[in-house]
DNA sequence: ATAAAACCTATTGACGTAATAGGTAAATAG
DNA sequence: CTATTTACCTATTACGTCAATAGGTTTTAT
């Protein structure tokens, strides 16, 4: 299961993909448009920014901004980030020390072909893909 | 993440399934074999006798065998059995209540997209896969 | 000066996972 | 009929993560 922040942090993206009538949106608005407490996305706000999906401008008329056009973002960029990780099994994670049951196990190779779909799949999908 | 309860399960069932020169397969044989806590694979096999994946006999010569043959099972009803779900979202699950959202969601649609993309390769992928 | 916003640090309740513990019941071999 | 081997049963627990809340400080435009 994809947790929250993962999916909040998406429909962050699509709802500032999509109001770029001012040039900051701040976090007020996306919480009353997406049902989402505004402390909580400040939290998801905060780890866009640090992974640079975003970019945020204090005081009166601040807010975010996407820092990229909405087809140059792939949706699994955004989710890995919040995420972490979106391999099904610690085996594959990035830096996960090579399992000593590797070499014979049954169920390795099964996971490797589903994360490669899952990574084409999310990767494929380009934010402004979600925006229609 | 899959939890190791459905991992181990799966490689549960490939155990069961290479070795038949038994009728039953004790616990212990399995545990050593996969370095499983024999503790830990008692209540794993209970699920897997409550959901009709196996079968259980107790005493001497007592263990577990597999009521099918590993063709006639797929990947994804003993992962499914053991994590509750495998859908990527909790809108998705089976009995969940209809998102207020829904309508106007934009990540819906794509969440479907995978989750059908997921449940047609763990369903499509069967036990007897995974023991060659 | 004031208001609106981001930015920062900390804390917390709830829940699920991954086991462990200690027994009882069933079946077989000797 | 006794010992052994196995499944079967009920509880409990440590730990971590998630999802969120709380209460402040700093920055910036008007």
């Amino acid at each position: 299961m994809f947790t929250t922040k993962g999916r909040y942090a998406l429909r962050v993206m699509i709802d500032l993909a999509q109001h770029t009538e001012n040039e900051y949106i701040p976090l007020k608005d996306i919480a009353t448009r997406q049902d989402i407490s505004k402390k909580y996305l400040e939290i998801i706000a905060k780890e866009l920014v640090k992974g640079g999906m975003i970019e945020g401008a204090s005081g009166k008329h601040g807010g975010y901004k996407l820092v990229r056009t909405p087809d140059e973002y792939s949706v699994g960029e955004i989710i890995e980030l919040m995420e972490g990780t979106i391999a099904p099994v610690a085996c594959l994670e990035a830096n996960a020390k090579e399992c000593s049951r590797a070499g014979k196990c049954n169920t390795l190779n099964m996971w490797k072909e589903f994360y490669e779909l899952e990574r084409d799949f999310f990767f494929g999908k380009k934010l402004s893909d979600l925006c229609s």
